[in-house]
DNA sequence: TTGTAGGCGTTATCAC
DNA sequence: GTGATAACGCCTACAA
């Protein structure tokens, strides 16, 4: 068992001090040709490798990204996170990932382990439970320790920071816009409660599409899952519920679905109920997972572009975590800067498929 | 902006030695019960707490787990991850994650940066291009650096270490039997190239439950998938092969598939063809994922557990690290000890859908 | 009861 | 050209 190598030993086998074996191999000039080059062999003949703990300690940082995310065994999130993983590894980052499971106090906690030195930032999507609270002071306390986070997807105007997010809004516009060019007179939205502002925006978009077309937005067309309750039977509830929705509302001709899921199980329920896809009744989903592109049919959706928010966020954040760098270097920081936080808005696009016209 | 507080800042402020403070706040009894009270008020004020990094580089020891991955947008990838963040979060410890993407000089540059001291241990499923090269090296210096490695799943003999596999073979055999029972005459296997060790004991399990059964295996009724090149239009590619595939060999009654995409696939190809699930062609695919829940008919699956080994996988290394701890305490570590690594076999189950009668 | 000193591994500064 | 020293933040054996 061969233990990584220190400088340390490594100045003590070639019988010289420690920082000339450090300056030899950084490639400093003010050490002998000779003496550089005795040492970089046996440097490299042992494998030398800087350890990164005592780099971090010295330098003050981490060169490492903090993820904390509700749920990772989720198509989008897990795209995201390999957007991130991509751009931080390209820069020189590691990524460091935690799971809140939609819990708030669970969220506290993950934050609280890292922020104690293990990472330089945040890159974070808020869980469902903290925003139904809507407590945010642990996102702000954070800040004001000077580590800086990016939220995406789900963010909150309550927290002052970076943030990337898709365009809910329009992406539900264009869908809804779709079905009712398709000759859908009555067009149904499956959503969320509306304390997750994804899902709200999403709602809007759709009552927004409608009242351009000058459709009346039947609320008895709207049906809202509470998802809140993680129960067993999950699934078997949502056909049911779906089920029921779409009995007492026969005519629906048309359903846009804030997710894969809704969209995915409307499809199922409406082919149990005798109805054909895209016929009798066209369906879009948002997001864009593996269940859109493998169900049958199809199933269109707003695409949701999780690995490029990833990149997006990736990027804002070490932008700023070497800005401030740069910045401590040259002048005492604002005690109270006024930051400009970016929000980064991408753009939806619609991707069709078999289960509309 | 109000950084961390450090000890030693704590111990400026009250005009005492650093140590006093560590020890107040350790609740160390050689401190005065005046100044601990003190101490330990002014800790709290300032939510005090002990730097990760220093705490590391102190103790040599980082508290976290690094997960080396091919894919993270994968049900059963990211299920193991949940498993093994769970634990090591129950046990203290973090998760760094880093993606090789199935490339092996990814794989390589991703272990020996985290193996610089940034993790204790390793989880990890070898990727495809390291299968293919079967070159282990960098795993086995790791391991004689001291740094403990658990694989999952794709493992590989070369390699001492403990280790986490789902039963492939018998999963195989409990499919295929299940098919054979249900009547099936003519049964395919749709699996992977041979060199991902998975692929190629389930192709066992298959032949292995065939003649039990007296069935001669026909290698016309195995179609063997080449996923090694990532190409673009990937799916329709697949789709053609099985299509190709079907055609020429239009006796088929029953598929088993290596994994859930392939069989889902082959359940849409079958329909195209004109044939009914489960009435003229049974299926049963491998990992129990999203898209076996959702797709129409449901897909009858071999349950690949992937949380269950990401737990297994994290108690294993953590377990491993303890020891290695204590050990290190007592006596000194034989240079090249009999380790006696562990294989820990996780039983599959047949989960019954509509694919199959 | 409190403080000093040393060390974890590294780099930067300054002295020789 | 080389080395000693200090510092990053923490802990602890030992000294006072």
């Amino acid at each position: 068992m061969r233990k990584k190598i220190t400088l340390k030993q490594i100045a003590r086998e070639l019988d010289v001090s420690v920082s000339t074996v450090s300056k030899a191999l950084s490639g400093s000039k003010e050490i002998s040709e000779d003496t550089t080059q005795k040492i970089q062999a046996f440097a490299k003949l042992y494998n030398y490798r800087p350890n990164n703990i005592a780099l971090s300690l010295k330098n003050r940082k981490t060169k490492t990204i903090g993820i904390l995310i509700p749920e990772i065994v989720h198509h989008f999130f897990s795209t995201v996170i390999r957007g991130i993983e991509l751009i931080a590894n390209r820069r020189g980052y590691n990524v460091i990932v935690g799971l809140s499971n939609e819990s708030f106090s669970k969220e506290i906690i993950n934050m609280e382990m890292l922020a104690n030195g293990s990472i330089d930032g945040f890159i974070l999507s808020i869980s469902k439970e903290t925003l139904l609270k809507q407590d945010y002071h642990h996102f702000n306390a954070t800040i004001n320790q000077g580590i800086p986070i990016v939220m995406f997807d789900r963010v909150v105007n309550e927290v002052n920071c970076d943030k990337v997010i898709v365009d809910d809004f329009n992406g539900s516009v264009k869908a809804v816009k779709k079905l009712i060019e398709n000759n859908c007179k009555n067009i149904a939205l499956i959503t969320t409660m509306d304390y997750v502002s994804v899902g709200r925006l999403r709602t809007q978009g759709y009552i927004e599409a409608l009242e351009e077309h000058k459709i009346f937005a039947d609320s008895n067309l709207i049906l809202k899952i509470d998802d809140s309750l993680d129960v067993e039977n999950h699934l078997e509830v949502l056909e049911n519920e779906i089920e029921r929705f779409f009995k007492t509302n026969n005519t629906i001709d048309g359903v846009f679905a804030v997710n894969e899921l809704y969209a995915v199980t409307a499809m199922k329920v409406a082919r149990k109920l005798g109805l054909s896809i895209p016929e009798d009744i066209q369906v879009i989903g948002f997001t864009d997972g593996v269940l859109s592109k493998h169900a049958t049919p199809s199933l269109t959706t707003v695409s949701q572009h999780g690995q490029k928010m990833g990149e997006q966020a990736a990027n804002l954040l070490i932008d700023r975590l070497e800005a401030i760098d740069s910045e401590s270097d040259q002048y005492i920081v604002n005690d109270n800067p006024k930051h400009d936080f970016i929000k980064i808005v991408i753009e939806t696009e619609l991707i069709e498929r078999e289960s509309t016209k």
